[in-house]
DNA sequence: TTAACATATGAGCATCTATTCACTTGTTTG
DNA sequence: CAAACAAGTGAATAGATGCTCATATGTTAA
């Protein structure tokens, strides 16, 4: 296949359910806190202001799509991005915003 | 700032936008049209079987985001990857789905 | 076992959004 | 000018989804 999938292929609808977890603002802040370390749920929850219902019902999502993966510990559950495509995605998109333009349509 | 954005930034909320426009798979294939090469709205329609409309429609808000740039070339306008960044985003999603993993969670 | 804590989950609701349809705007040619 | 073609837009609607609340599951300590 092409680098880039044609119209009927399952990457597309794979491709477009990662970019859609991302797209949420709320889910997204969740992710990033999960970047520098393995963080517990409650913490998560703590540092974003956030009901740990809420961050549950993310998370859950997000380890579904493995975007960020789970670890046990006791009572707690410790959550970290799941792979350095991630990180490297967020760093791009941020290189997109930083890019200078001009706003001549 | 840090390399990743705190809560309140605002950079959370273009990162989260902009992930949100490629999230959806229609538009995420309207966009995966332009990267090769400028097309005009109406052959994306016809290649991806969607009325212009609904194109163009999307395409405001890509173009909105910088995600894909127009430029007019007597009736048609051709639409094409805003920057370099936008294809590397991708690049880095394909490998992220591609990357090996054993289901065990 | 019971209690306390951490996380997970189901249902309901309010909001958002992708799509269609009708129409308008812009461009080129006759 | 009018006609033909390309693209853009507004409104309406059907379906998706994020959030809250209540409850359940899992883990550790007493």
């Amino acid at each position: 296949m092409s680098l880039f999938p044609t119209d009927s292929d399952t990457a597309v609808v794979e491709l477009a359910d990662l970019f859609h977890l991302l797209g949420d603002t709320t889910r997204l802040r969740i992710v990033l806190a999960c970047l520098d370390a393995p963080i517990a749920v409650n913490d998560i929850a703590k540092k974003l202001t956030l009901s740990s219902s809420l961050v549950s019902h993310h998370l859950r999502l997000l380890r579904a799509a493995r975007i960020v993966k789970a670890d046990r510990h006791g009572k707690q559950v410790f959550y970290a991005a799941a792979d350095q495509h991630i990180s490297d995605v967020l760093t791009d998109m941020l290189a997109h915003i930083a890019e200078p333009h001009l706003d001549a349509d």
